[in-house]
DNA sequence: ATAATAAATGACACAGTGTCATAATAATGG
DNA sequence: CCATTATTATGACACTGTGTCATTTATTAT
């Protein structure tokens, strides 16, 4: 998290800052980002960069966080409504890509989504943790064959979402990506074999 | 891949230079990789490495191919085998948390899935496209619903596949991981929900 | 032995890093 | 109001790393 130096800084200035940030993010992956090219284009000298953030990945995780607890939130109500962990992830997904097709983040979210690190979730922090929870307890199991699997049905809806989300923001026909993302959900729940 | 002048080394200092890179490649990711590092430690001038390699992605490249090579060629058989493709899955699953373990590359590979870019697959270069094709072609469909869908099931099987192996290799128990892993490709072949 | 080809070298100019002593600015209170 | 204290801003500094290239060294062929 940012210090609070920063968080004491005036609205236009912080704006600043993440504008150039968000500039230098949609630009290369954070790895590669130059905290040199932030601070020059946000007109402050590079010492405050570094009164202000810890790192480069203390700001993106900043910068990525507001948007994860926004999703979180819809994301619980969903679940709340009916249980259905399925609808709940394909609600999960569009809304993700409406996220990121929507507006001028495009190139943002895009190159962050292609530079996740292997083991990053797409939802990043604590946030992460509190849907998992969420959907956990939340979950309808009554027509599951077995309820105790919960966790790893999860884990593998999580694999197949995660995997179609780079999927579609890194090309460019996200249209038919969608239907066979709905098509493995429809396999997950009835199988793939003939009975 | 590497140029000819490399080729062309004696065995020797080709393998002190390999050695070097994997040592660097198994403290950090290839962004945050040295060439310093690796010149240093293998004993070449820094010019030199830009004798023998494109860059450090092409070094990286060119180390882990002839693993993927040889997975490549033992899934292929596999499929051959019997045309199933849930086994297959498996046992390329199995090949690769051995690979991983068995010997002291073990570090080397767990840095290198880790830091994976969210698209790359576990197999990278062209052998992933040839195994893809591979299963594609050589897939027993008789017993599914729709033969269709192959192509769907297969990316299906990568995305659980491919996040299971990092799981497993970030992890310390990996056994239970594995045993979840199976568990999900039961439920691939026969669903979640009761009839 | 000599010319031609291939391989090796490290200095060079450049870009970026994180730190830190110091300067500028703001806030406080007597 | 000024003096003191606290907060914020600055950019020079020492460092590590980058890719290039003219030059040197070694090898091969004739």
């Amino acid at each position: 998290m940012p210090k609070q130096t920063f968080q004491n800084l005036p609205e236009d200035k912080k704006k600043k800052i993440l504008e150039a940030a968000k500039n230098e993010f949609s630009r290369v992956s954070v790895t590669e980002a130059s905290i040199n090219n932030i601070v020059t284009n946000a007109g402050i000298a590079r010492g405050s960069f570094y009164q202000y953030f810890e790192s480069k990945e203390d700001l993106l995780l900043f910068m990525v966080s507001e948007a994860s607890q926004k999703v979180k939130q819809l994301v619980e109500k969903k679940i709340k409504e009916k249980g259905d962990i399925f609808e709940t992830f394909i609600f999960f997904y569009d809304k993700i890509i409406k996220t990121c097709k929507d507006n001028k983040d495009k190139k943002f979210y895009k190159t962050v989504f292609a530079n996740l690190r292997a083991n990053d979730n797409i939802i990043l922090g604590k946030a992460k943790e509190e849907i998992y929870d969420s959907l956990l307890k939340n979950t309808d199991t009554s027509q599951f064959k077995n309820k105790d699997d919960l966790n790893i049905l999860i884990d593998m809806l999580n694999a197949i979402t995660r995997w179609t989300i780079i999927q579609t923001v890194t090309s460019n026909n996200p249209t038919d990506i969608r239907a066979k993302y709905i098509k493995q959900i429809e396999y997950v729940k009835m199988g793939i074999l003939k009975n």
